[in-house]
Parts: structure tokens; sequence; C-alpha cells
DNA sequence: TATGAATGAGGTTTCATTCAT
DNA sequence: TATGAATGAAACCTCATTCAT
């Protein structure tokens, strides 16, 4: 009765083609900023520009967008950038923190950093999340990172710290940054948690990582410095206190 | 006017006392557990022990029960350890490392808990909790940390690092511990995130800290003070070589 | 367990008599003013000054307690000032006038005026309301009106009209002003339905009752008292006596 | 930008269109018969053959519903009416009595007839019905009839009496005939008000008019005509003119 | 007798899902 | 394929009534 332009077409068909992303990703929003309960799925389409309907051609129910949402964002977002880590070359610390900022910004940047609200929220409710979870995003994060510090600790660049502790203390925080992101950072509040993490994120991650590779404590070597540094302690200190 | 006949009747008046915080309690667990919107009001009554409408004798809609929720556990719990760090004798590392395993596995052993994923999952929903969550937690414990490391750095114990990106460094693993607890931690995933988080809590939290504190990096002093390693040490080095 | 004071002190046994009282009028007011099922029982209690349960020491349920009111108030106001008609001396116009005017006043300003509204809102819901309203005002007042109006046509003073219709005409907006009293004209809205209502309503119940003695058309005797009628007018007189 | 195929499918615009009447009228005989707090909204949908969803699609809450009602049946059936005064020919009582008789069977007939019950219960529990009511019932109303007795007053057909009251003394038994079909006289008690109500209501109105237009007493100039007045009669009738 | 805490049936409203077009 | 009207289960909340004190 209604004749069917659509085949015919082309915007059309391009329109029908990334309607699944298009809903994941209205999904994504809705689900990180109101939840996954409080959201309708009536908004979630509209989001996406399309019809109550529409959603259920795509999707056979909420549960089932919910998790395609996260497999999706999970698959393309998370574990992509892991991937560079292998190939980098230099002092370790270094190397670290440059994959680490760039992952992490990508991440932070991306609708993508809304999982970790989202899975924190839900895993709950639905368990299948937490399989995906571990695989793709704890799994290959650790890693990244844990690969990192091996190397480390093989060159004799990082003490023989537990890895997998050690793993925690460096992602954590940045995983708290997206979540912040998405809960008290969205709320208007200024200045909420120390303004750098809204003002800038990237900072807080490359500052968070060297006070991880340097240290609190002022220690005994340091006040030796003092009396007599060998060449190469200097070197090492100067390049330090340049880049902190 | 009209006598008041309820201070006559004991028992009535202790249920009556005792209601409010079983409710909250109840209620506590269950948004933590399910999420806010998807707990039904009846299943915080029937958790508390008693009926669907004797919660709204208490409380006037479920959403008062959810500030009410948070007010109360961000009181009582949060805010009342904080206040013991002012009088902590000592070297600021070992002040600091008992004062927050301690205040910290108080925190993660009471229900309080949950607060952190029930403000963060909520916040966004009912901006009203981010007030009461910068002033009750935020703050004091930024100030607690950073109060700490402002004494260690003035007493030359600390390196002059900028205090409240510290803090955050320091803390937001504490926060995802919890956080975890009530997420990926109660899906019975054995060693999901690396099974200290779950098995060893306060373990994680002494080493995380003592990672903050010492730093990652050899630093060259240390090597130098040795100048050849003993036997052990290469054989432990080895050992954590294998271990990553 | 608590003393029982009631049986020693006279002012709380002269409270206890009056209960049933204070409640009905309390439970009338309310009634009226929110209608029966809009009306919570705790309300009734509260404006009595007893609590919830006591109102159930006095009357089994909240219907019956409704149709306390209503005899109540049927029984004590409105059938009281009936009584009073037969006795009347003197031309049945100014009886009729001095009468209704008296007894309907005292009715509009007693709480019984609202009983009109309450049976009109609530007789099909309750149809055992009907029997006690026609019985103790319905007729009483018919046969009051009705009463005088036979006596004034076998007296000469009244025409042959017929005594039930008539009636109906002279009471319905005596009716009407009680119940507008506590519909419309409680509602604030100066001069509604002309402002004589609210401001002087014994004037416009006697205003009324004139222009029923009265009518309303200039009739051709009168004018043949100032000159004789043209035959068209005549003509016109006529027809219009036909017509009535 | 998305196509309306609502407009393609006749049969379904047909019920969308028709729906808000259809609910509009089973709430008006509802509300109407068991009081707006009574009526369950989920009645009101079957009334209409929908479900109780359905309802909510058209209206946003049941108070909504019963604005709307009053709204709906003020606006068409009321207003409407009162158009057709103003060209009316002949001698003002005959216009009147045809045109009041025709305008009020067609509302008492009518659903509308319902509304002055509703307003009467409703309009303090939502005092916004009143301006509605008073805008599009009441003075219209009074409009038409004060209309016509000014024209009667002018022509010299009536005599100048009070128009607001008069209007009252003529309107008022109109509408008690409306509120008496939807309270006493849809109990089924046989004759409860003097059985002309419920069997000839038009008789009623016809009888009424008469009434108020040739009076009651039996005036001097009548007698008069017949033959001379006694002195007791003279006397009686100045009385009876003094006080009027 | 008087209280008011407690109950749970029942009311209003929401929303995931279906389906005729 | 896309729509949105329709559904009804289920959520929130109220309130008449009971009952231990």
């Amino acid at each position: 009765m209604s004749p069917d332009f659509t085949s015919h077409c082309p915007f059309r068909r391009r329109r029908k083609e990334a309607r699944p992303a298009e809903l994941l990703e209205a999904a994504l929003t809705l689900f990180v900023e109101k939840g996954f309960a409080a959201t309708r799925s009536e908004e979630v389409a509209r989001a996406a520009g399309v019809s109550k309907g529409t959603l259920y051609l795509y999707f056979p129910s909420k549960e089932e967008l919910l998790k395609a949402v996260i497999q999706h964002f999970l698959a393309d977002e998370i574990a992509a950038g892991a991937a560079e880590a292998a190939s980098a070359e230099g002092p370790t610390p270094q190397v670290m923190e440059e994959l680490l900022v760039t992952w992490w910004m990508r991440m932070y940047d991306s609708p993508a950093s809304g999982v970790f609200k989202l899975v924190i929220t839900e895993v709950r409710n639905f368990p299948d999340i937490a399989r995906f979870y571990v695989e793709r995003v704890i799994r290959p994060g650790h890693e990244l990172v844990g690969g990192l510090l091996a190397r480390g600790i093989a060159r004799g660049e990082f003490q023989a710290v537990e890895i997998e502790t050690a793993a925690q203390s460096i992602l954590m925080p940045l995983v708290m940054l997206c979540i912040h992101k998405h809960s008290m950072g969205a709320c208007g509040i200024a200045d909420a948690c120390g303004g750098q993490l809204d003002t800038d994120p990237s900072g807080f991650v490359r500052a968070h990582l060297r006070l991880i590779f340097k240290g609190l404590e002022v220690r005994a070597p340091e006040r030796a410095a003092r009396q007599a540094p060998s060449p190469e302690e200097a070197a090492e200190a100067a390049r330090g206190r340049h880049a902190a």
C-alpha cells in the first residue's frame, strides 16, 4: 500500500544500514545517562530518529539491546587500542606513559567511555555482561599494562612488584576518570573532585602515571645525591625532574 | 492535648524507632544490588520485614527513600572515620598506611561501601545527591589524604607533588575497590580482576599505598648502592620475570 | 496499663458523649466539601479531634458514617422547621413568605444546608439514602408548601394552579441556593452567579417568592386601570390567557 | 521527515479520531453516575471499549480527563443553543417559552445535562472548573434569559423586576431538573419528587415558566373586571401591594 | 475507651512489546 | 521496512480497616 522507496533510494539505504549503529549509540548514551531500567525503549528509538516499532526490528528486546550495546562498544573501541603496545620501542616508562595516555584519552573521548559506568551499574542484573567485560576489557587491559610492567621489570627498569596489583593501581584511576565523566562530572558541579579531572583529564592521567613511576617518598638515594651523585644518576635525575 | 499512648508501649515504640534504620539498610542493599529504578518498593519493605504500606509511613516516596539512604550512610559511616587523622603520630607513610587501611577497610566491610556504586549510578537522575556526596564524601576524603600529604611534604618525607592529583591517585583505587565489591565482585566470577581484590582487599589497599610511596622505577642510586646484586636478589628478579 | 481517666473526669465524659455529634458534623463538612469518596476517614477523625481508630468505635464503616450523617441532619434540622406551618394565621402570601424565608434561612445558615449537595452527589452510589431523603425532606417540604398553596387556593387568594408543579417552582430555587453555597459559592469567584446569592441570600428568597406571587407579565387589567385597552391589546391578552 | 503512515490507514485513523469523543462520553456518564473519585479510570476505558493504557494515550491523567469532559460538553452543547435567542420575533412571553423549552429540553436529553451535577460535585476539588462554568454556562444562560427579560420590560410586556434575580428564579428550576435527572431521578423511586419531573420534564418547564409569567396570586384587577371588590378585599389587596 | 502502627487490596499510571496497516 | 495505536502486566502509592497496647 505504501510504496517502498527504501530499496531504490541510496540515502534511505544508507540509513537502513546505519540503523543498528545509530540505535546502539543512542542506547549507550541514554543507558549511561539514566541507567538501563530508567530508560524507556521509546526514548532510545526517538534519539536514533526512528519509531518505537523500528527498534524491535533490529533488537528483539530491551535486554538484548543492552547486551548488544556493551558488546559493540567493548569490541570496537576498547580492545582496538590495546594491540599497539607490542611494537613499542624505547625506555618502558616513556613507552608506557605515551601508550596509556594515548589509548586512554581515545577511550575517554569516545562514547565507549560510558561503558564502564554502564557495566558497573548493570552487571549484577545481567550477569552475561560480566563474561564479556572480563574477556574484552579487563583481560586485555591487564595484559597490556602487565606486559609493559613485565618488560620493565625484565629490563631492570622497574622494581619486581607484584604485577597484577600494580596494574590495578595504574588502571583503576583511569577507569574512575571515565566513570567520573559520566556521573559526577556530568552534574555541572564545578571542581567537584578537584577540577583537574574535568578540565584536563589527560594531564591527570600523565600525572598519575608519573606518581606511580617515581613514588611519593623522598628516598635515601636522592638525599645521597646531594652528597655525590654518579654521572648517570645526575643525568637521570635531571631528566626525571624536568619531565615532572 | 491528646495523650501520647505510644510512649507507654515499649514494644511498639522500639519497632517504630527501629523501622527507619531497618528500611534504610534494606533499601541500600537492594538499590546497590539492582539499581534504584529496578528495585520495587515492595521488595524493600519485604526485605525489612514489613508490608508495602509501612514503608510509606516512614518515607513519603521511593525517591525520598533513596535520598535518605544516601544521606544516612554518608553521614554515619563515611564522615565518621575521617576525623581520626589529625592526632596521628609518627612517620607520615606509616601513619597514612595504617590510617587509610583501617578507615577504608571499615568502609569496605560496612554496608556504606555500596554508596559509591549507588551514587555513581543515580547522581545524574537525582542531582540533589551530588551536593551531599561532594560535601560528605569527596571533600572529607580529600582533606584527610591531602592533609597527610601536606604534612609529609612539609616534613621532607614526601616530594613536592601536586596534592590534589596525588590524592586522586591514592583514593580512586580505594573507591574502585568498593565499587568492585558491589558490581563485578558480586557476580561470582572467580579472579575476575585478579583475585586479590576479592580475596584480600586490605592486602590490595596496602600494596597500592606502598606502590604509591615507593614508586615503580628502579632508580639509579639504589642500583648504585648495591653495585652487584646478591645471588638471592638475582633469583628473586628471575622469579618475578617468570611470574609476569 | 494506661490509667483510664475517662470515667472520673467530667470534661472527658462530656467529650465522650459529644463524640458522635462532633464526628457527624466533621463528616458532614468534609463530605460536602470534597465528596464522600474523596474524603479520607482519617480527615474526619482529625477534624473531630480524635484519632482514626476512635472513629471506628462509633461508626462501623465509612459508609455507615455517611448514612448516619444524612439521617442525623435530615431529622434534626430540616423536618424540625416544617411543623410550624400549620398554626400560621393571616393572608396566605404573607404567611408563606415569612414562613419560607424564616425556615429556609435557618436551613441555609446551618450545616444541614450541605445535605442537599451531599444527597445529590451520593444517592446513586448509596440508594438507601433516597428513601430517607424522600421521606424526611422532599415529602415534608412539599407538604408544607403544598398545604399553603392549597389553603391559598381554597381561600381564593391563589389561582387554581397544579400544586405539585408550583411547589417545585417555589422550592427548587431554595434548594439551589443551598447547593450553590456549597459548590460555586465556596470557590471565591465574586459574583459568579449574580452576587445576590452570596451577599443577600434571604433577599433572594424573598424576591423569588414575590415573583412567584405576582408574576412577571403586566396584565391587561392593570393597564385597563390606566386606560381602555385597544382591540389588539384585548385580542393579545385573550390569546395569552388562552395559552396559559 | 518521517512519512506519516497514519494518514494511509483509514480504519486506524477513524478510530484515533473518534477515541477522544468516545472516551469523553464514557467518562461523563460514569463521572455523573458515580462521581469523579469513585470512578476508576479503567471503568472509563472499558466503557469506551478500550484498555486502561489507551485512555492514557489520549488524556495525561484522570484529572485532565475530568477537565476535558467539562470543557467538551460545556462548549459543544450548552453554549450552542444560547445563540438562537437574538433573532426571535413575537410577544416576549411566547418567544421566551418556546425558546427556553426547546433549548432546555435539548440539554436535558443530551449527555450534557449531567454536567450540572458534575460541576456542583467537583468544583470545590478542581477550582479551574469554576472559571469555565461561569464563562460558558452561567454567563451565557443569564444573558439569554436576562436579554429576553430586558426586552419584555422595554416593550411594556413585563414588570420592571430586578433582572438578575428573576433570571435565577427562571433558570434554577431548569438546572434542578437536570440535576434531578442524574441523582434522585436515576434511583428508580417512582414519583420521588412528584412524578412530573420524571414523566414529563418539558411539561414541567412549560408550567414553571407560565407560573412565573402569570404569578400565583389572584390579583384585584381581575376580580375588578368581574365585580366590584368588597372593602375588605380592597384593604387586603392594598396591604399585599405594599408589602411587595 | 483511645491510640496509631500496620496491613494489603485496590487505585492510578507507566512502558515493553505486539501487530495491523 | 517502518509506523504508532493498542495492550495489559506491573510499578508506585493510598487509605479503609484492624488490633495490640
